[in-house]
DNA sequence: TAGCTGGGAA
DNA sequence: CATCATCCCAGCTA
């Protein structure tokens, strides 16, 4: 945790604001960064210092996943230039201090939220929001909450700055025995890997009664549906599986079939197609949400009420829909495991996650999965190319809304698709944007095939096939490409446009790449950007979560001229030299 | 009964 | 900061 570098000589520098400056030129860069993510959150990354945050949150999270505060303390301090500011050291104690000071517990007569001194209940009772969803007052340090209120109460609790320790227990879900296949039905040997079983394990006892809830941070592709298959087989319980489509509600059956004892008889589909309950039961986000009209109830509500679930399990739990986190919140009292690879979401609900599916209780570095081998190494590179002169007065004359469009949608890129796609005419390559127009222009250009979200199962099959095969090298890919987990492997990756900001769609799409490849040579992920131009501004953002997990972006320049056997795609295109 | 299409939701 | 995904369901056709 402490360096014996001199003070001048470490990498970190703490603000009062509670931000963290990291010089990414220092030679201790990789090694702080990692520590770094187990409790701070990155802002900014320009090119030589990148500016990290240290939110409660992000504290208690880190708690929760076994990284203690004085660990933080002792980080931050010894890999600082500075003494670390004593307004910042007190708050980071004072965040961890009061975890811990709320504990809801289970006694005779029903759930008890306990304070570790009465005047923190008073104070607490004294807010109005709090108030209004506990109960009576039992005795000075404890106060009375209604089973159907457990999670209300951890939500409004948190929002004051008090997260509750969650100790009430779960009721026990009917009982499922069942086992781990050692050879899988496809006659493959299965073993479960380290960092998969500790996940399970961790989840399981969670330091302990708190256990039984929280989620687990793995990158793409690291498995985790293994993950869930290793919680399940804990519990030995019937358990409810959410998903965000189809096609990864059939991986899950076709996993737990795979790779576990349990038979067809007890594995069920619950979606709009077929709605059969069995001990497993594998559902979608959507189907729970639905309701005939707006002022109806949900009409798949009993799905979850109905059947003794003893294991809830969220798959991309970053997704997790707003009325889901209000179903959630009535149901605290099963067990529930989130599964994602990004815990970051675009919006305020971080917190929600945390109260409602429970804390972060095990994460893992990219970078380290990759050192061991188990995804593929990936280089990325930002080229960076001028916009397209007839688009240009267009670009001067428009708002920002306007601006982000034409700059996304920049003809010079294609002209970088063309130079990359004859670099790396032996590979396997993806191009992956976000508007349709552009992506029918790519395509067009170049006679690759273009699966979008209008392309029927049927021709989508055919295509991955082919391109699984060889038979197409290369395929580009609409937002279908950011759920479609059938989508086959490249190692090479295009990202033409994307999603204003989006830190987690960044990290899903580099997923594409990241399973090992069979020579275990690196994979390429490029992102095509217009230079100075709100594009840019917004690529910044989305490489947040990337940088974070030590991945650098290279950057590129690139004119967007054309080379002797290009000029036919550029008149075609009908871009300026 | 299956398969397609379109609207609605979030 | 807006597009394009997803899914569900109803209604139509054959």
């Amino acid at each position: 945790m402490t360096t014996s570098r001199s003070p001048a000589d470490r990498p970190l520098v703490v603000q009062s604001d509670r931000t963290v400056l990291l010089e990414v030129d220092h030679p201790l860069y990789a090694e702080v960064r990692d520590v770094l993510a187990r409790f701070a959150e990155l802002e900014k990354s320009p090119e030589y210092i990148h500016t990290y945050r240290i939110t409660a949150l992000s504290v208690w999270n880190a708690l929760a996943a076994g990284f203690p505060a004085g660990a933080v303390l002792e980080t931050i301090d010894g890999y600082s230039k500075y003494p670390v500011p004593d307004s910042v050291a007190f708050e980071i104690r004072s965040w961890a201090e009061r975890y811990g000071r709320l504990r809801l517990a289970r006694e005779d007569e029903g759930l008890v939220l306990r304070a570790d001194e009465a005047s923190l209940l008073d104070e607490l009772l004294g807010e109005e929001h709090a108030r209004r969803c506990l109960g009576d007052r039992v005795d000075a340090t404890g106060v009375r909450v209604a089973d159907l209120d457990r999670g209300r109460v951890k939500q409004a609790l948190l929002t004051i700055g008090y997260p509750v320790d969650d100790v009430a227990g779960y009721v026990e879900g009917a009982s499922l025995p069942f086992e781990r296949r050692e050879t899988t039905i496809r006659g493959e040997e299965f073993r479960i890997r380290p960092y998969q079983q500790a996940a399970a394990d961790v989840f399981h006892a969670g330091g302990g009664p708190a256990g039984g809830s929280g989620v687990v941070v793995l990158p793409c592709g690291a498995g985790k549906t293994i993950v869930g298959i290793a919680a399940m087989e804990k519990l030995q319980t019937h358990t409810l599986i959410l998903c965000t489509n189809i096609t990864a509600m059939r991986q899950w059956i076709r996993e737990i079939l795979d790779k576990t004892t349990l038979t067809e008889e007890q594995v069920g589909e619950y979606s709009g197609d077929v709605k059969t309950i069995r001990p497993v039961t594998v559902s979608n986000y959507q189907i729970l949400t639905y309701r005939r009209r707006k002022t109806d109830e949900f009409a798949h509500f009993g799905l979850l009420c109905d059947h003794p679930w003893g294991l809830l399990i969220y798959d991309e739990v970053h997704l997790l829909p707003a009325p889901v986190f209000r179903v959630t919140a009535e149901i605290q009292a099963r067990r529930r495991l989130g599964l994602t690879a990004t815990l970051v979401r675009e919006d305020e609900r971080e917190s929600d996650v945390f109260t409602l599916v429970g804390p972060k209780r095990y994460d893992m570095p990219w970078k380290l999965l990759e050192k061991q081998g188990w995804i593929a190494t990936a280089r990325c590179v930002e080229v960076r190319v001028p916009l397209a002169a007839p688009a240009r007065g267009a670009y001067a004359t428009s708002n920002a809304r306007d601006r982000f469009r034409i700059a996304s949608e920049n003809d010079t890129k294609n002209d970088v698709v063309s130079r990359l796609l004859r670099e790396h005419a032996s590979d396997r390559v993806l191009i992956i944007g976000q508007y349709l127009d552009q992506l029918t222009r790519i395509a067009q250009r170049f006679r690759i095939p273009l699966i979008t979200g209008r392309t029927k199962q049927a021709a989508r099959d055919e295509l991955y096939e082919g391109f699984r095969s060889g038979e197409i090298p290369v395929l580009a890919v609409s937002k279908v490409g950011n759920f479609s987990i059938d989508l086959p492997d490249a190692n090479v990756l295009i990202q033409v446009s994307g999603t204003f900001g989006s830190r987690q769609e960044e990290a899903q799409r580099l997923g594409r790449v990241l399973r090992p490849k069979t020579d275990g040579g690196p994979a390429v992920f490029y992102t095509l950007v217009t230079r100075e131009s709100k594009d840019q501004d917004f690529a910044a953002k989305r490489q947040l979560f990337l940088t974070e997990q030590g991945y650098g972006y290279e950057i590129r320049s690139e004119s967007g001229g054309e080379d002797a056997d290009g000029a036919a795609d550029r008149i075609a295109a009908g871009v300026d030299g």
